[in-house]
DNA sequence: CTGTTAGCGCGTTCAT
DNA sequence: ATGAACGCGCTAACAG
């Protein structure tokens, strides 16, 4: 009952398994005209599909591509799954999925499975960390990676590198100019108000966010603005939230105050900024009315929130792409792919005043 | 260079094969306890990694389980692929990711590709199609997948079961209860409102759509109220739009008549709920004043969008993990899982009218 | 151009 | 309790 194999398709087809297999797969000529027919008619009448872990085991390569995210329900993860699989459909192969949560040692665990099923290439989406208490497992997953490599295997990581990793062969960075890119939403940013910047950002030691708080600091110096205050919370829509709570709270305490200074929020990604924006929504604040929020990533679905989010478009699929595709060594040209850039985009919820006031003023 | 193999542990620690394959995975007893930790200590000082494939080979089965979806960046699928995942990892499998746009013959592909990987099971999810310029591709499909699941594989579709494929062991179906729901959507929606209602739906054949659509025209049906006007458009964000637009026309030009009757909009999913809401907003319209809005499924990423979307619930992690474990074999409880429900939420994007008209009027 | 012989790395009978 | 031998399905060297 088991799948046909090679051998009864040969056996059938009068000819040894040698032959089929050329036949079924290409290797060198096979120009037997009759011979190849007759293969190929065995193989449909006999419903054959080959063993992948069969040819795997004898080519010692599986056609497999993994992939390593925090969740993949997550958008911006999702996003660059997506290149990944375009990619993998242009190799011909399949991408493998693990989700790690972000933990180094889970995410060792899913290298070592990659390894053990022989994946010909590795991708690893999603921010590293240089906490103190992820330090071990970062030595792990860099022991596992480099020894990976060693093997034969590639690897592409995108934002920055593994913390530790030596600069085996077959290891590849896709670098995102994160901090270049905040201190220009920065620059853009300040260029067209005087209001008060705060920062929420993830957690510290978290690469991506660290860069993103970094280059928007610098930005805000190089405008002559005083550095920002920055609230530690979780990289995710809840940790934007209690941010946006708290940011409330201090907005209404102000408030009595001197109403002039609006607060400018920038959330180092698109979902903390959403979850910030929904906070303050909660409690009767309205953007951009009363605080501008902006975030970083250009999350495709989110593109219909209102007040449409400023933000810094990234090309996530093309981050995935590249990734995958460096992973699978330099193809046609060998120039590399070209390096990846963002963009800075204005929207509706960091606007200046309403048009009403703007007026009256001029 | 290669990843060391058993054989070397077994010649490092001076025992056989057989018994370094016995320490380094369960079969039998192993009380060798001094062996045992000779064989252990080999392993760990090669680093070695067992090959799956040879592993699978030898075995025949691979701890794989594929996943084939529409597409991996639409927060459907991702949320469904996430749910998966997690039933992957409690099963100590991988997953193997496909994605197909939804068109017959590449899902084909797909299972013929997972089929040679040996996956031990394979979940379906994304809507199925009636159309005649898929009919060909349907009957493939259900023969490559029959084949599957005659050599042993298990399969898990989501929603509809595919058209003309055989009951055959090992094929299970975890059915979301569309029609019922929408039914009952629409029964809750004309409880308490006095409004024309259209229905923005996918390309007719499609039976998520379909059965979406007579779901909610029976609910108005059993309300007494006249079947809706339905409009076919594409099963995404685009397609909302496109319809949006077509009613915000559809609006404008009746708005000198009798302004009285307001639209109720029933988006078969929430990508095209949001589209059409977008597009009504782009015409200066507003919702819910304007026009009413309802979608289904209840996308996360979505929820924070205002107005806040009226929907269905549906449990799609659930769905997810549904589908991978049904198609695992009966577990635990062999009563299988708890069928799938879900839940109308009604929020403001549906709401009757401002408590002010309302108050005015009353 | 085709058939034969060896493995790929591992699990699993059999003996011992 | 351990080792020897065979086979999983296929590809890659060699023969012919």
């Amino acid at each position: 009952m088991a799948a046909s194999t090679l051998t009864e398709v040969a056996r059938l087809a009068g000819v040894s398994p040698a032959t089929a297999s050329r036949v079924l797969n290409g290797s060198a000529r096979i120009p037997g005209k009759d011979i190849a027919e007759r293969v190929r008619q065995a193989a449909e009448s006999l419903g054959y599909i080959p063993n992948a872990q069969a040819q795997g085991l004898a080519k010692s390569s599986s056609g497999l591509i993994g992939l390593i995210v925090h969740d993949i329900a997550d958008p911006y993860f999702a996003a660059i799954a997506r290149g990944v699989q375009d990619a993998a459909r242009e190799q011909h192969k399949m991408v493998l999925l693990a989700t790690t949560e972000g933990a180094p040692d889970s995410e060792k665990e899913a290298v070592a499975a990659f390894a053990a099923r022989r994946a010909d290439s590795i991708v690893i989406a999603g921010s590293r960390t240089s906490r103190a208490e992820d330090l071990g497992g970062n030595t792990e997953l860099a022991a596992e990676l480099d020894r990976y490599c060693r093997n034969g295997g590639h690897v592409g990581v995108i934002g920055h590198g593994i913390v530790g990793a030596a600069a085996a062969d077959g290891y590849h960075v896709v670098r995102v100019p994160n901090e270049e890119l905040a201190a220009q939403l920065a620059t853009e940013l300040a260029a067209s108000r005087e209001e008060d910047f705060v920062i929420v950002g993830g957690p510290e030691g978290l690469f991506t966010s660290d860069d993103r708080i970094r280059g928007f600091q610098r930005g805000l110096a190089s405008a002559g603005l005083p550095a920002a205050d920055v609230i530690r919370t979780h990289f995710t829509r809840a940790g934007g939230f209690e941010a946006g709570l708290a940011l409330a709270a201090r907005i209404a305490a102000s408030q009595p105050g001197t109403e002039a200074k609006r607060l400018c929020i920038f959330a180092v990604n698109d979902v903390m900024a959403i979850g910030a924006a929904a906070a303050l929504r909660s409690q009767g604040l309205r953007i951009p009315r009363d605080a501008a929020v902006a975030g970083f990533d250009d999350i495709e679905t989110l593109r219909d929130f209102r007040p449409a989010l400023s933000t810094v478009h990234l090309p996530l699929e093309e981050i995935g792409r590249q990734a995958a595709s460096s992973a699978a060594g330099p193809s046609a040209d060998d120039a590399g792919s070209p390096p990846i850039t963002g963009q800075v985009i204005l929207r509706r919820s960091t606007e200046v005043a309403h048009p009403s006031s703007t007026e009256s003023v001029a």
